[in-house]
DNA sequence: GTTATTAGAAACCGATTGGTCCAAAACACA
DNA sequence: TGTGTTTTGGACCAATCGGTTTCTAATAAC
């Protein structure tokens, strides 16, 4: 019985997420986040707390979203190959450089260089997302030649998890070297050399067939 | 015929670069680098101009002495292998964590994440360092067992530039996982996975022989 | 020693920072 | 319609931001 909310949460944490995106947490000056929220400043300190909160909100609505839709991608059983789930995902990034001309990288990337050292929360939080991507990659890589060759070995998935951490190590290589200025089309190089490198030969890209 | 500077400023700007090091551009106010540097306000502007150029200083500080030094352990040709020289530097991101619990990770790596987006100038100089990081890698693969390989197949130097532009992306994977909170045990595994899956096999650390 | 010149310490600047407070508006429920 | 509750916008806050100015002290050249 009272007056309810004006604005939609999500809505919000998905137009602070984009500021903080874009410009790093210490970047983000609250008129700016506000403006993009499109609320009033009280609104924000009754809803979320203070600016800190929000940048979790919005870290964890990465999470949900974005994270969970490069894991979807990797987990999809509508594209057989997993190289070719690995391929799509890595190729991405050229793409997004090529098509937005978006070099904000990755949030969870930009988040563990610049606030990971100094918060302990978000370091706890950004584990987690990353260790969620090393699952992505190794349910794609079990569904890989390379799997296939590896069970041929005997060798067990003790290998693909290890495959998996240095996949998703590249990945965040790749961002950094996008936001570094590397152009789409060298950094598509790198992603052939090093899927090659990986045993993931198959490697063109694949859409989905639905 | 004037009153000489009380301060060096190649100390100077030393300091503000352990001080934008540990807490980014926009994280490192002017007191902080002031009482880092050990110079008055008025002697900064002075000398430097404003906060970006200092910022720009340390930067190249940071090229001339550790983008060096990183450079030249990967041509040092008293480590006969290549190998032995790119797993001596990528190992040494472990040993930073494991040592001095230094998580600061690579100035170049952070200053591409957080700065190069928005900097043009920074952009262009960030490049510049990377491209030095990728010819140091480049030095030490055409002293490595990869190189005689490739003679034997027949393969130029292209593949050698690729798989050093490689290695460079999978050391910047490596300093954001760093800052992500890995431990020094978990990266040491992701580098010989990735040493070994350059077909840079014999990479136990070797010390230099003088 | 005088002079020209510059370094240095500190006061000072407006703008902006993140954050609080409060009166008024808007709704749910009776 | 009246009442109670909560959101809202905007005024307000001290602190800090990067940057400037001023004035004094130091010193090299003459």
């Amino acid at each position: 019985m009272a007056r309810p909310r004006e604005f939609d949460i999500e809505v919000a944490v998905e137009q602070a997420l984009q500021v903080f995106w874009s410009r790093g947490y210490e970047g983000a000056g609250l008129i700016e986040l506000l403006e993009a929220m499109q609320i009033a400043r009280s609104s924000l300190y009754k809803t979320f707390g203070d600016k800190r909160s929000l940048f979790l909100a919005a870290l964890t609505h990465y999470d949900i979203t974005r994270v969970t839709a490069a894991v979807s991608l990797l987990r999809d059983a509508l594209i057989p190959d997993g190289e070719h789930r690995i391929a799509n995902l890595l190729m991405s990034i050229a793409e997004a450089i090529e098509k937005q001309g978006d070099r904000r990288g990755c949030f969870l990337c930009n988040t563990a260089v610049d606030q990971a050292p100094h918060d302990k929360e978000i370091a706890e939080q950004v584990r987690r997302m990353m260790s969620r991507m090393e699952e992505g990659f190794f349910c794609a890589l079990v569904a890989s030649n390379l799997k296939r060759t590896l069970d041929l070995n005997g060798e067990g998935e003790a290998r693909l998890l290890k495959t998996a951490r240095v996949l998703n190590t590249v990945y965040n290589g790749l961002r950094v070297m996008a936001k570094a200025g590397y152009s789409a089309g060298e950094i598509r190089t790198v992603i052939q050399a090093q899927l090659h490198q990986n045993g993931l030969e198959n490697m063109g890209l694949v859409t989905k067939k639905i």
